[in-house]
DNA sequence: CCTCCGGATGCAAATGAATTGTATCTTAAA
DNA sequence: TTTAAGATACAATTCATTTGCATCCGGAGG
């Protein structure tokens, strides 16, 4: 269940109706979402280039994560409650469905990589492309 | 060793002058380049519409794959012998690194992953983000 | 070697995502 | 209630990428 007041709390910022209005939105969808989409359906209420602030805003805090899609354009998605500031451990598996263009994050931990010698990784992203299920029916 | 001509004809594309450019410039650097990066170099040479419609042909082709980085920037890197305009193979981890912006693509294949029911995967792509072995020295 | 067609290139302009600057407004704390 | 730090809105800009169209050139056929 999410609370936007509480998150926002947490994260020691401040609390506008638009910082609460894209917690709602984005938490509304179990795919995530990109800043067009938001724009879309919140356009009227807030700002453009508010909404490129507020969402990169939440993840530097950690609040919400960033997936590259096909087109390089950034979608979000809530982070699972173990994301810091300081270290995102959202690495589950994305989903990126070719035909509708949506993205899902799967309940599937990345498996672990061994880096080459000389090569650190702080995060590590697999995204995987094909059809999702609602496009598979239709 | 790569050989232009031979990767040109191979796919029944013309053989330009700008095509052999953008091939050889790829092949000397074993980090995957950016659009921008090759407008550098070859700007004087290509222009840059020019440029992304040969990268576009190229990916059609099988000959190079994409990968985006964290600005959601295209990368280009010279596909695997195996790839073909159909499917690509070339299904390696990439290593983005977050100092110097460079993409590696390392030697080490993507884990299978089991896709939940009703999701089709028909291609994976992982990106591991981190420091580099050159700006780990430095 | 010459002709000629289709695909390739170059240039101009448009699109779309994201960022920057700045003035104004709002939250939260004193 | 006052006020300062931080948020928001609006305008303008940057940067990657795409589209339209006129021109050019590679290579197949004569």
């Amino acid at each position: 269940m999410i609370d936007p007041a509480n998150i926002l709390k947490a994260h020691d910022l401040k609390h506008t109706k638009q910082r609460v209005r894209v917690l709602q939105e984005i938490a509304l969808d179990q795919s995530a979402v990109s800043q067009p989409e938001l724009e879309k359906k919140l356009g009227k209420e807030i700002d453009r280039v508010t909404l490129y602030r507020i969402l990169n805003t939440y993840e530097d805090k950690g609040i919400l994560h960033r997936i590259m899609d096909l087109n390089g354009t950034a979608n979000y998605a809530i982070c699972s409650s173990s994301c810091t500031e300081h270290h995102h451990h959202d690495e589950h598996v994305h989903f990126n469905c070719t035909n509708c263009l949506k993205i899902y994050c799967l309940q599937i931990s990345i498996p672990r990589i061994k880096m080459p010698e000389g090569f650190k990784a702080n995060a590590i992203s697999s995204i995987a492309y094909g059809i999702c299920e609602k496009c598979n029916i239709a």
